[in-house]
DNA sequence: ATTAACAATGAAATTTATTCATAATGGAAT
DNA sequence: ATTCCATTATGAATAAATTTCATTGTTAAT
C-alpha cells in the first residue's frame, strides 16, 4: 500500500466521483482507477463498486478511507515541521553546559531566549558534559557552552564573552585583605572544585600543577551555589569567573574575588554547534544578543 | 513523502547501516541513497549524514524517524486487518430490522451470535428501516432482517424461517373464545400498529383494505412490549407474528393468538445481504444457525 | 601503505505509473 | 425505444520513476 492509494480514496469520499478526484490531485480518472485496481488485487479486498454511474466505497474502502484520514494528516503534519526545520523558524535546540557555572549563567537569559523564539524548543542540559562535542557530531546535542574550544572538524566556535577567572575567599578570610594572590598561598588551603578529572580544572591544570603546589585539603562539590555557600562560611576558596556570584544571591557580600597574579586566567567562553546550524536563524541570534548584552554591561562600567 | 522513505529511515535506524537497511528492505544500498537524496531534495532538509563510515540521523532525520513509527504502524495494521476482512474471519456486520419484532426475535440469540464470533463487530439498528435495501447496496448496512424480499439487482435474500400473523387479543377480550376471526370482526375492534405507512402494514394490505373494512379505532404506538401490553389491558388487538410474545412475557398468560381465516398470512423471513457477501462465512454461519434452530423447534413440537 | 567496509554517484536497465484512446455502463431526455 | 451524456474500466503506448550496476570516494583498521 502506498500513500497515493490513500490519497485517492480520501479524494474519492470528499469529491464524490473519480473525475473530480484526479482533478484533485492533478492526475487522470484513469490512473486512479489503475491505482486502486493494482492495490485491490494486491490486499485481495474490493474497495469500491460501481453503483449505478457512482463508485460506492465497499467496507475495506470506507475503512481505509478512515486510516487514511489519520496517516495523511501525520504525514503532512510532518511534511509542514520539516518545512519550517529547514526554514529555521523552529527547532529543537538542545544546549549543553560545559561547565556548572554556565548553567548558572544561561539562566540569567533563559526566559528572554524563550520568548524571542517561542516555537524553539529549548532545553538545556549538562548530560553530556564528558563528551560534548561528539554529543553534538552525533545530533544528541545542538550546541554547547564552553570556554574549551576544541579543533574538531564539523564543529564552529563563536566566542560570547570574555571574562577571568578569580580566586573567591570570605570576607572573613585572611587573604581577602590582599589586592591578589599567588599560586604558593594555596598551599594552606582547602580547595574547592567541581568532581570531575583534574584535567579539566584550571585550578590543578593552570594554578597548581605549573607551580607544583599541593593544595592544603581538596573537596569537590557538586553544586555551584553550595560551593560558594562553603567559601563564604570559611571552608575553601575555590577559582571561579567572577560572574557566578549572581546579583542577588546570599553569599553575594560575604564574598571577594581575587585576581591570581602571575598566571593568564583570562578566557572566553563559546558556544559551539555543527557547521550547518550556525548560520540558524535562532542560533545567530543567540549569539549577537550575548554579544550586546556584554557590549552594553562594558559601556556602563565605563 | 512516501511510504518507502520511512522505511528505509526506520530500517537505517534499526541496522545502523545502508547495507544492512538495503538487505531488511530487500533493495540495495544504491537505490535507500538515491531516494533518500531526492527526498532531501524535495524536502529541503538533510536527513542523515556521514559521519565517519557510518550515517547519522539528523535531527530532521530522527523526527522522521518518530513519524515513521507511527505510521508504518498505522498501515501495517491496516494491510493485516483488510487482509484478515478478506478472509471473511473478520467484519462489521450492520444488520439492519425492518419491522420492530424482528428486533425482539434477533435479540433472542444475538448473544450466541456474539460468542461464536468474537473478531466480529455487531451492530443491529433500525435505522434504515425505511430505505433498508438501498442502505444495504451503499454499505451503510450489511444485512437485513425482513419479510418484504424484494427482486433488486445485487441483493440476495435468504429464507430463514416462516411464520404466520395472528391477531392477538386479550384473554378477556370476547373474540378470545373463537377458534379463529375473520376480518368483518375487527370493523369495531381498535387496531394497533407500528406508526409507518399503512402500505407497510399487513394489517390494512392484507386485512382491512381488500374487504373494505375500517376499523372501529386506529392507534399507532412504537415498541412491541408497550404494543402488547395494551393489547392485554383490553384497549386493542394487533396482527404479529406469534413469536413477538416471548417465553418469561409478564403479558404472556394474558394473550391469545387468534388465526385469521380466509386470508393468507404466512410470511417468511429472510436474511437479505449484497450477494458478494451472502457466502461470507459469519453470514453463512447466521443462516445457518437459525436453521437448525427451527429444525429443532420443530422436532420438539412433533 | 594496504585493505576492508561503507556510502555516494552517474548511467543504463528495469519497473511502475500515467496518459491516451476507446469501450462499456447506466441514467436522463427525447 | 433511442439517443445523448456522464461516468468508470481497460488495453496499449508513453512517460516517469526506481533500481541496479559499476565505479569512485572516504574512513578506519591492520
Amino acid at each position: 500500500m502506498e500513500l497515493i492509494h490513500l490519497k485517492i480514496l480520501l479524494a474519492l469520499q470528499r469529491r464524490g466521483s473519480l473525475i473530480a478526484a484526479a482533478d484533485e490531485l492533478c492526475l487522470t480518472q484513469s490512473a486512479l482507477s489503475h491505482q486502486i485496481k493494482n492495490l485491490e488485487k494486491k490486499l485481495g479486498v474490493v474497495l469500491w463498486r460501481k453503483h449505478g454511474r457512482k463508485l460506492v466505497l465497499t467496507q475495506a474502502g470506507s475503512y481505509l478511507c478512515d486510516i487514511a484520514e489519520s496517516v495523511l494528516t501525520t504525514v503532512d503534519a510532518a511534511e509542514r515541521h520539516l518545512r519550517l526545520l529547514s526554514e529555521g523558524k523552529t527547532g529543537n535546540l538542545i544546549i549543553g553546559v560545559d561547565c556548572h557555572a554556565c548553567y548558572e549563567w544561561f539562566n540569567t537569559f533563559l526566559f528572554q531566549y524563550l520568548q524571542a523564539w517561542p516555537c524553539l524548543e529549548i532545553e538545556v542540559t549538562s548530560k553530556y558534559r564528558f563528551n560534548a562535542l561528539e554529543a553534538i557530531s552525533h545530533y544528541q546535542l545542538d550546541a554547547l557552552m564552553t570556554a574549551d574550544p576544541g579543533d574538531i572538524a564539523g564543529i564552529r566556535f563563536q566566542p560570547l564573552f570574555d571574562f577571568e577567572l578569580k580566586l573567591l575567599v570570605a570576607k572573613s578570610h585572611p587573604l581577602a585583605v590582599k589586592e591578589s594572590v599567588v599560586p604558593k598561598h594555596l598551599s594552606e588551603e582547602t580547595v574547592l572544585t567541581y568532581p570531575v578529572d583534574e584535567q579539566r580544572l584550571d585550578m590543578f591544570q593552570k594554578v597548581l600543577v605549573p607551580n607544583s603546589i599541593s593544595p592544603g585539603m581538596h573537596k569537590t562539590v557538586e553544586e555551584t551555589a553550595i560551593m560558594l555557600q562553603m567559601v563564604a562560611a570559611g571552608r575553601g576558596v575555590c577559582l571561579l569567573p567572577e560572574w557566578v556570584v549572581g546579583e542577588g544571591m546570599h553569599s553575594q557580600e560575604q564574598l571577594v574575588a581575587l585576581p591570581v597574579t602571575g598566571i593568564d586566567l583570562k578566557k572566553t567562553m563559546y558556544l559551539a554547534t555543527r557547521e550547518e546550524d550556525s548560520e540558524l536563524e535562532y542560533i545567530r541570534w543567540l549569539v549577537d544578543f550575548v554579544h550586546k548584552k556584554y557590549l552594553r554591561k562594558a559601556r556602563n562600567t565605563d
